[in-house]
RNA sequence: GCCCACUUAGCUCAGUGGUAGAGCGCACGCUUCACACGCGUGAUGCCGCAGGUUCAAAUCCUGCAGUGGGCACCA
């Protein structure tokens, strides 16, 4: 059989796909076991203008391991694949190709036929990460490929919409939120980011009415100020006590405003009063509420001075608009001073721009009713189980016991369109569809809301929208709760959380079993990948040069740990890729009269030492394995393997064996001796291949004598051809663990390297031929190597062997070395 | 400000109450009939610092330092 010396994984990784998919491999259906166990993960959905990157390389991996290992282990395994449909990125991504090659807007368009371009730019360009995936080899069904935005989700979106709203967890109302100027849009808290900025705090004064004497107040946006419908004191400060309820001249303004007393405020901060502009600040938004200020509000939704502002800042930017309002302080000789501060700004996490808090009427979703049902499931049953526990649970937990309202709508085009509608008297409903709002209403006269729901509103029903709801479904029934959800760690808050939210409201259960945390993989001066720094590493390179399924291996090794990528590492599984190819290679070079499965028949003690030895070692390495997967230790699990299959499969055991497996002539001994490779092989791949499908597949296909019958029971009865995914995980055979086996074979290998290590501190050359005195003392070693003497010889380049009782038999020029039991080997220096 | 994690060989990282590990790199020797993406042999660490608990600590506790992260309403 002609074979090539070097694996090629791009021969492999073409070669397989496509028949896995086209042969259904990856539905469960193919499990034909009606009492199978279920075990079922949803991707989490990349966004539909998404590229892959090795954050998702790395996901994808653990996943794909998790759901081979468990296929092989004869579970109906489903992966359920997906998209999501991703809000600002894609309408962003969208108008700025309107732009470019039509020099048009959105509003050019108009709603109806920007949207319809949308969908026209995903079927064209959307899901390139599809594709991609592919490539990694991830055996997700995709025959349940789901999309956000698919009819059936928006279903489940505004089924999940109405309800909340019925159970009055949903409102319209006005609020504060985070508007992002640039993208014209609300945002929820968690898609802006507090970012440390050095700037100014500016301290202004207030005149007092009727007197000369002024309140400084303390400020790091001094435009706000012509927003200002109070000023705050803490109610135990002195210095302030007897203004508590005075009236200040609001300068630039003319409008006069109180002094009021709120415990809010740190007397030891500033000059301890505190400028309330309860239209432009959350905690004077709060502060205002509480005394019942007035809002005024001074800035506009592209961050400009409003007509309320005064005529002569009205139109400005807000950064002119500071710097106008405190030269007339300087003018007016009310700017006390202006001190360097460094203080944090919060930022739109997508475009940058700088939030501004608006006052505004939005949805909301009252999240801290949702979330009591989660925190009771994790009090009483520890569930979701957090892997690594810490210190994801407490993270998940204290976001969960310190909820803010989530602001639902967005100014967008893209997206779950608000299923609210209202009448032309003012009244709002809240329905399925615009059918049901009519009916409801008693009118046809409706207008629906223009808004849509923040994408993460539907990926928070993922779980269970994908598999049927709010239909009871089969898919639902069966897989839900889903096993492991995988994810990195800066979406707890925005996803994790809330499918737990909403899985618990709706099916009564946890979401997921388990939730399994991803590390961050940084460059190697551990630095985060991002498309700004374009350091980034692109998975796609990496698996060009190196393959997919080395790839693997080193993603699945990072697991949950951050670290810094290392090429180095996939190189050096890269080269494991090659040393299992030629290992391989080699069993199949000297595999006729060979048969998988054969070779180790009769009872173990009458099988020879190295025998004994190996399939002992299978076993531990079996066990190990399983062991490490279960408890989601993939690098204990690769780690096993790989010294499994190099040190002692392929260092030992082949070496150990050759002599007789390259036998000249056929004979029933070196058949069996073959067959007893190509065994330990052939199981060694199925452990090897939920890491590595591709590379164990072209080489399992190659096996003599796998065939139908290698399958799981569970999959003989489909009509899927010989695959290695659909063949059972190996089991541990206990009986098999032979101590006594590996004990001996240590003997033997450290005579060997003892040995070995005396020639080369002797220098002596490869070729030349040493010969070996053994004593053993009569403690049973002497018989084990003797038992293995040809394989001595034949690893040592030992001429020949003999036996003693003391060391002092030898002759006394030799180089010797002890050995573990009171043995000793000796090497005659005579002739070297 | 509060909280958390990390700190182990030149590099990237495992590990664990009982004689320090892997891969890469390094040194030396090998075209030994599967593999030079290989084979053999070897060197390398006050396991961040300082205390404490223990018969025994890299491992548990306390403090400190450095790095990273999360949270926070300090105008």
């Amino acid at each position: 059989m002609e074979i090539p010396k070097t694996y090629d994984p791009k021969q492999a990784e073409a070669a397989h796909y496509a028949r896995w998919e086209a042969e259904g491999c990856f539905t469960p259906e193919l499990n034909r076991d009606p009492s199978a166990p279920v075990y079922t993960i949803v991707i989490p959905p990349p966004n539909v203008t998404g590229n892959l990157h090795m954050g998702h390389a790395l996901q994808h991996t653990i996943m794909d391991v998790l759901t081979r290992y468990h296929r092989m282990r004869g579970f109906r395994t489903l992966w359920l694949p997906g998209m999501d449909h991703a809000g600002i990125s894609t309408q962003l991504q969208v108008e700025k190709q309107l732009k470019k090659e039509e020099g048009l807007t959105r509003h050019d368009l108009g709603r109806e036929q920007f949207v319809e371009r949308v969908w026209r730019w995903k079927e064209k360009y959307g899901g390139e990460i599809l594709k991609q995936m592919r490539r990694e080899g991830v055996s997700v069904d995709w025959s349940r490929e789901r999309f956000t935005m698919d009819e059936h989700l928006e279903r489940a979106v505004r089924e999940f919409f109405v309800r909340c709203y019925e159970d009055g967890l949903i409102y319209h109302g006005e609020g504060l939120i985070n508007w992002c100027p640039k993208d014209q849009t609300a945002l929820s808290d968690l898609e802006v980011e507090k970012e440390s900025h050095a700037g100014k705090l500016y301290y202004l004064q207030y005149p007092v009415k009727d007197g000369d004497r002024r309140v400084t107040v303390a400020t790091t946006r001094p435009e706000t100020m012509l927003g200002d419908t109070g000023v705050a004191v803490n109610p135990e400060d002195e210095r302030y006590r007897d203004l508590l309820g005075a009236t200040l001249e609001l300068p630039l303004t003319g409008r006069e405003i109180s002094v009021v007393a709120d415990e809010f405020v740190d007397p030891a901060f500033g000059t301890g009063a505190v400028k309330v502009t309860p239209a432009h600040d959350p905690n004077d938004y709060e502060m205002g509420h509480r005394h019942g200020l007035s809002m005024i509000k001074v800035i506009d939704k592209h961050a400009r001075m409003t007509a309320e502002a005064g005529a002569e800042f009205a139109g400005l930017d807000r950064y002119e608009a500071r710097e106008r309002v405190v030269q007339k302080f300087e003018e007016l000789g009310l700017l006390e001073k202006v001190v360097d501060y460094e203080f944090s700004i919060t930022k739109c996490s997508r475009c940058r721009a700088v939030i501004e808090p608006l006052v505004s009427t939005q949805w909301f979703l009252k999240q801290a009713e949702l979330a009591r049902a989660p925190l009771e499931l994790m009090r009483e049953k520890r569930q979701p189980r957090f892997i690594p526990e810490t210190p994801y649970e407490k993270v998940y937990t204290n976001w969960l016991e310190n909820l803010h309202d989530w602001t639902l709508s967005r100014q967008l085009w893209w997206g779950h369109r608000i299923p609210a509608w209202y009448t032309e008297d003012g009244r709002t409903v809240v329905a399925r569809s615009e059918e049901e709002a009519r009916r409801a209403a008693g009118t046809d006269k409706l207008t629906q809301d223009p808004d849509v729901l923040d994408t993460w509103f539907s990926s928070a029903l993922w779980p269970i929208s994908t598999l049927g709801w709010p239909d009871e479904t089969e898919d639902l029934k069966t897989f839900y709760p889903t096993s492991v959800l995988v994810t990195a760690r800066d979406i707890i808050f925005l996803w994790v959380s809330r499918m737990m939210m909403s899985g618990v409201k709706f099916m009564g259960e946890r979401a997921f079993d388990d939730v399994y945390i991803t590390g961050t993989i940084f460059d190697k001066h551990g630095q985060r990948m991002s498309k700004t720094k374009a350091n980034g590493i692109d998975p796609l390179d990496v698996f060009d040069k190196y393959g997919v399924d080395a790839t693997r291996l080193v993603l699945a090794s990072i697991g949950s740990t951050d670290t810094r990528w290392n090429d180095n590492q996939v190189e050096s599984y890269r080269n494991f890729a090659n040393k299992i190819w030629n290992a391989a290679r080699f069993c199949l070079m000297n595999s006729e009269g060979a048969e998988v499965g054969k070779g180790f028949e009769g009872e173990p003690d009458t099988w020879a030492l190295h025998d004994r030895w190996i399939m002992s070692r299978l076993q531990k390495a079996t066990r190990d394995t399983s062991a490490a997967i279960e408890a989601y230790d993939f690098h204990a699990a690769v780690q096993t393997i790989y010294h499994f299959f190099w040190d002692d499969f392929c260092d030992w055991y082949i070496e150990l064996s050759k002599a007789d497996m390259t036998a000249p002539e056929a004979s029933p001994a070196r058949d069996a001796v073959r067959s007893r490779l190509v065994t330990v092989l052939e199981q060694a791949l199925r452990l090897l291949h939920p890491f590595m499908p591709f590379l164990t597949e072209e080489l399992w296909q190659r096996l003599p004598g796998v065939g139908a019958d290698s399958l799981h029971p569970a999959y003989r009865e489909s009509a899927a051809s010989p695959t290695v995914m659909l063949t059972a995980f190996p089991q541990t055979v206990e009986s098999l663990i032979d101590e006594r086996a590996e004990s001996e074979m240590q003997s033997v290998i450290e005579l060997v390297s003892r040995v070995r290590n005396i020639r080369t501190e002797l220098n002596v050359k490869p070729g030349e031929e040493v010969r070996l005195f053994i004593s053993a003392q009569g403690n049973g070693l002497g018989q084990i190597f003797n038992a293995s003497l040809s394989q001595i010889k034949r690893l040592t380049r030992a001429a020949e062997v003999s036996f003693g009782e003391s060391s002092a038999d030898a002759p006394r020029a030799s180089a010797r070395a002890a050995l573990a039991g009171g043995a000793e080997v000796a090497v005659p220096l005579e002739g070297l």
